[in-house]
DNA sequence: TCTGGGGTCCTAGGACCC
DNA sequence: TCTGGGGTCCTAGGACCC
């Protein structure tokens, strides 16, 4: 068996093709060769979450309205996201890639790196074995991924994107910047819409381009930290990526209405619903906050949020949702119109965490008792309204 | 053309304390 | 009386990613 020792670490990342499309493609087999967009049901608001490549051909693209979509392809299949579906699928592919190695950092639904450093005695060169984990997810699953390798994981995720579909693109050690030449600015991760703006303005429009620029010059322009994220990334130096554990988590959940919104009982019981959908979650994972945040998109599209930061933790929902009227009623005049709302929980704790509780104890300890309570008879399938959801939702419009 | 939903990280300013 | 500098926490907004 041949061995590529040249390689000082050896980094896959995986990458699924059109992972959305492809598993419904795979399930149901008439759609298999056509142009296939999930995402929000034509007509409604909305944007494409996956496409097939069928469906890129006539320039559709994730993120593009789903009514731009049905324009430019009126014969496309549209169909709901079932998220659900693709989370199995998903845990059957990490499985996979599991059996080539335990070093396995998921990143999304539909990416991982893998790091196979030292495994060349058992799977041969990295050609060889990316080569057979994709033989491997695709007899196993029907589906077809994207395999990039390099040194270090930045690298290896920009390999993987240029392989694109069904790739296997390798990096060879020294090649590096060879390699970043070949991609164009906007195809590096972490350059988005306005740094691409800021870097035309500037005339540079190359990664070969950008490498002219010293590090001190890039940090006055872009700041400290793009600054060095870009004077890095442009010369393949490894960014980090994915290396530090996330430190503040959150969860969130808001609504895009199909029109806008400007009656305060609508906003008012959506938010109640969605401090449920919050506070359930938060039960679920084990997580508490002390911090709430809201946040407004108005017609215009102009978004705002607005947090706050108690001394004591937030055990019920009732608690999310009256902070949130607090919170809305300092953003909202009661007379713009509102395209989305949205709440949530911000640096999230381990629910075990010990409290110190002092005044209020009896009054907490009894709302966390209830909802503990409902989620449990809610995760037993029960199906529990709150008594203040069915109020209001039978509630007459204001007289 | 008209823009979802769920996240993370960074910046900058203000408050407050020492 | 007016004056520092540093550190931490909070908040709002922005950029980016999948």
């Amino acid at each position: 068996m041949k061995t590529d020792s040249v390689f000082t670490s050896r980094i896959l990342h995986v990458d699924l093709d059109a992972f959305y499309a492809a598993v419904e493609q795979n399930e149901q087999p008439e759609y298999a060769g056509k142009a296939v967009i999930i995402g929000a049901a034509p007509g409604k608001r909305g944007v494409v979450s996956a496409c097939s490549y069928e469906a890129r051909k006539f320039g559709i693209h994730s993120a593009m309205p789903v009514s731009i979509a049905k324009r430019l392809c009126p014969e496309a299949v549209f169909l709901p996201v079932r998220m659900k579906l693709y989370q199995e699928v998903s845990v059957k592919i990490m499985n996979i890639f599991n059996e080539f190695t335990p070093d396995i950092c998921q990143i999304s639904i539909d990416e991982a790196f893998l790091d196979m450093t030292g495994t060349d005695r058992l799977f041969g060169t990295i050609e060889e074995t990316g080569m057979m984990i994709k033989k491997a997810v695709k007899d196993q699953t029907g589906l077809t991924i994207s395999i990039g390798a390099a040194e270090s994981r930045f690298l290896a995720k920009l390999a993987s994107d240029f392989g694109k579909p069904d790739g296997l693109h390798i990096v060879k050690h020294g090649d590096e910047l060879g390699f970043l030449d070949q991609l164009e600015l906007k195809d590096i991760w972490g350059l988005g819409k306005k740094t691409m703006e800021r870097l035309t303005d500037l005339n540079i429009t190359t990664v070969k381009g950008l490498r002219d620029f010293n590090e001190n010059s890039l940090k006055t322009i872009f700041g400290q930290s793009a600054g060095s994220f870009l004077f890095r990334a442009c010369r393949g130096i490894d960014i980090g990526m994915y290396e530090t554990a996330a430190k503040s988590n959150s969860i969130s959940n808001e609504t895009t209405f199909q029109e806008d919104v400007n009656d305060r009982d609508v906003l008012e019981l959506v938010l109640l619903e969605l401090s449920h959908h919050v506070m359930f979650r938060a039960l679920k994972e084990n997580k508490k906050s002390k911090s709430i945040s809201l946040k407004l998109r108005f017609s215009d599209f102009t978004s705002t949020t607005a947090q706050k930061t108690f001394s004591h933790y937030i055990h019920s929902a009732e608690e999310i949702y009256s902070h949130s009227i607090e919170l809305l009623n300092s953003r909202w005049n009661g007379s713009s119109t509102i395209r989305l709302i949205g709440t949530g929980l911000l640096s999230l704790e381990d629910g075990n965490k010990p409290e110190q509780t002092e005044l209020f104890e009896d009054a907490f300890e009894k709302k966390k008792k209830v909802e503990k309570a409902v989620f449990k008879l809610k995760t037993q399938g029960e199906k529990i309204t709150k008594a203040s959801l069915l109020n209001n939702k039978i509630k007459p419009k204001k007289e």
